[in-house]
DNA sequence: ATCCCGAGGG
DNA sequence: CCCTCTGGAT
């Protein structure tokens, strides 16, 4: 994809959306930690419907562990890979509380320290709350990089790469979302919405396929 | 049978 | 590089 057809395709979304945010719901930084935690192999629908009940009570890492593991891992148990969630979470609201005074930290290294975050966590936090021009590559960012031809890559850090030599300066801070949203909603896996896509013509499968 | 806002360990 | 963890939706 050439430089002006991806400048054409963050216009046509940025204008179709232009305050795109996350579908998570969390009203504190420990509740957004902890829900992209909870997001992986899982809908946010599914990771909504697990906290909705849980987040009155659960702002703080201190309020998770005085849940304990036990009731915790009960409440997200509709959740994929949720022992290993509960128990990372739960190492993790331990390690914030002992050497962050409770709060969630601002850098990667300090974020990727934390038990159950990796690059991509850390990625979206740095992002929503400290607004940085990071684009965490999740699986509809990566589908929708490769197939449209924005920016193709084996893997996921590969992508983050070629992603953030592509987009230009001024869509960067919001373009992670841009995707998630096209990926979740039009370019989906199984089935592409080619028909109500904004960029088809952009699109390196778009032009071919449907 | 495949996919969902992945991370840790071997 | 690979494997495992995991249930719900489609």
């Amino acid at each position: 994809m050439t430089p002006d057809q991806c400048q054409q395709l963050f216009e046509r979304l940025a204008h179709a959306n232009p305050h795109p945010a996350t579908e998570l719901v969390w009203h504190t930084p420990f509740q957004l930690l902890l829900a992209v935690l909870l997001s992986a192999q899982s809908t946010d629908v599914g990771v909504n419907r697990a906290t909705a009940p849980l987040f009155p009570t659960l702002q703080t890492p201190q309020d998770l562990l005085a849940l304990g593991l036990a009731a915790f891992e009960q409440a997200i148990r509709t959740l994929g890979l949720y022992r290993a969630k509960a128990r990372h979470a739960l190492e993790m609201a331990k390690l914030l509380v002992e050497r962050h005074e409770g709060r969630v930290p601002g850098t990667r290294g300090e974020l990727e320290a934390l038990p159950g975050v990796g690059r991509k966590t850390a990625n979206v936090v740095l992002n929503i709350l400290y607004g940085h021009p990071t684009i965490a590559v999740d699986t509809h960012v990566f589908r929708v990089a490769n197939r449209t031809g924005l920016a193709c890559g084996t893997t996921p850090l590969a992508v983050e790469q070629a992603l953030l030599r592509a987009v230009p300066a001024p869509f960067l801070q919001h373009a992670h979302h841009w995707l998630i949203l096209q990926g979740r909603h039009v370019c989906q896996a199984r089935a592409p919405r080619c028909a109500v896509c904004l960029i088809q013509d952009l699109c390196d499968t778009g032009k071919i396929h449907v």
